[in-house]
DNA sequence: ATGGTAGCCTTGCTA
């Protein structure tokens, strides 16, 4: 089973982009962020056309999260448990062909020292109480989405220029690291140990062209997914084409027998 | 030197 995550940065501007990389690359799974529709404005029908069930929570203007399945998408949980009085539109999770998938859009969290950052970090908490949750049913599982989170230097393109920034403050890494720590696995860099390669090239000051990125886009595997990958990587085609988004799609592979 | 670009039911906010 082949699960990607993309955040689009509108799904209306970016639909022919999305079903050009759908059809060339076949994912089974794909996580969506970055929406910015209501779910009665998501384009069902076009994702049908090629086979796809879709899940949306969606926001006017901000934030919305999807999660596409060629099979069917069960028990659907819509919103990151743990805050009542939530009302951003950034976490859906459901069972695929046995597979608990979750498409998340982490709060970005600048400026640092405003209550953006707070919510970042208690919205990291949440996600790390949600996991644990998961953790305790023993099955395979998989937390795909925007991370807004840098792990390391490695995954910055000058770490110097980026150290005030909430993506890289060390608040936000031991946030990623306790996620880590409860035994959840990076898929990418099972694959990948090289530094330097990214999922998100910012539009200005010609970065995309200099290459010059972050890696915030993540798929965290349970023990019993990572048990079954055999491959992951990031897909910096559709980043290249025309009205791209600045991200681009990462994915991996399980093996499903 | 605090710029620049993109998307949003826009005239500022978010990223």
């Amino acid at each position: 089973m082949k699960i990607a995550t993309f955040n689009v940065n509108s799904i209306k501007v970016r639909l022919p982009i999305l079903l050009s990389w759908l059809e060339e690359a076949k994912p089974d799974v794909v996580c969506l962020q970055e929406i910015k529709c209501l779910a009665g404005d998501f384009p069902t029908l076009e994702l049908k056309g090629l086979g796809y069930h879709t899940e949306v929570v969606g926001q006017r203007s901000y934030n919305g999260v999807a999660l596409l399945s060629k099979a069917p998408a069960l028990d659907v949980v819509a919103g990151l448990p743990g805050d009542d009085a939530d009302a951003q539109a950034r976490y859906v999770e459901a069972t695929v062909e046995g597979v608990r998938i979750a498409s998340l859009y982490l709060p970005n969290g600048n400026p640092v020292a405003t209550e953006k950052f707070s919510y970042k970090l208690a919205w990291i908490k949440r996600l790390k109480a949600r996991a644990e949750t998961l953790l305790v049913q023993e099955i395979p599982f998989v937390l795909a989405g925007d991370y807004n989170v840098c792990p390391t230097d490695a995954d910055v393109f000058d770490p110097a220029a980026l150290r005030d920034d909430a993506l890289c403050q060390p608040e936000s890494r031991r946030g990623f690291r306790a996620l880590i720590n409860l035994g959840l696995v990076d898929a990418f860099r099972i694959f990948h140990p090289e530094p330097h390669r990214y999922s998100f090239w910012d539009y200005q000051q010609g970065r995309w062209y200099r290459d010059e990125g972050l890696r915030i886009d993540h798929l965290l595997l349970s023990p019993q997914a990572a048990d079954r990958v055999i491959a992951a990587d990031i897909d910096k085609s559709p980043r290249g084409k025309d009205k791209a988004s600045d991200h681009t799609p990462v994915w991996c592979e399980l093996a499903m027998r």
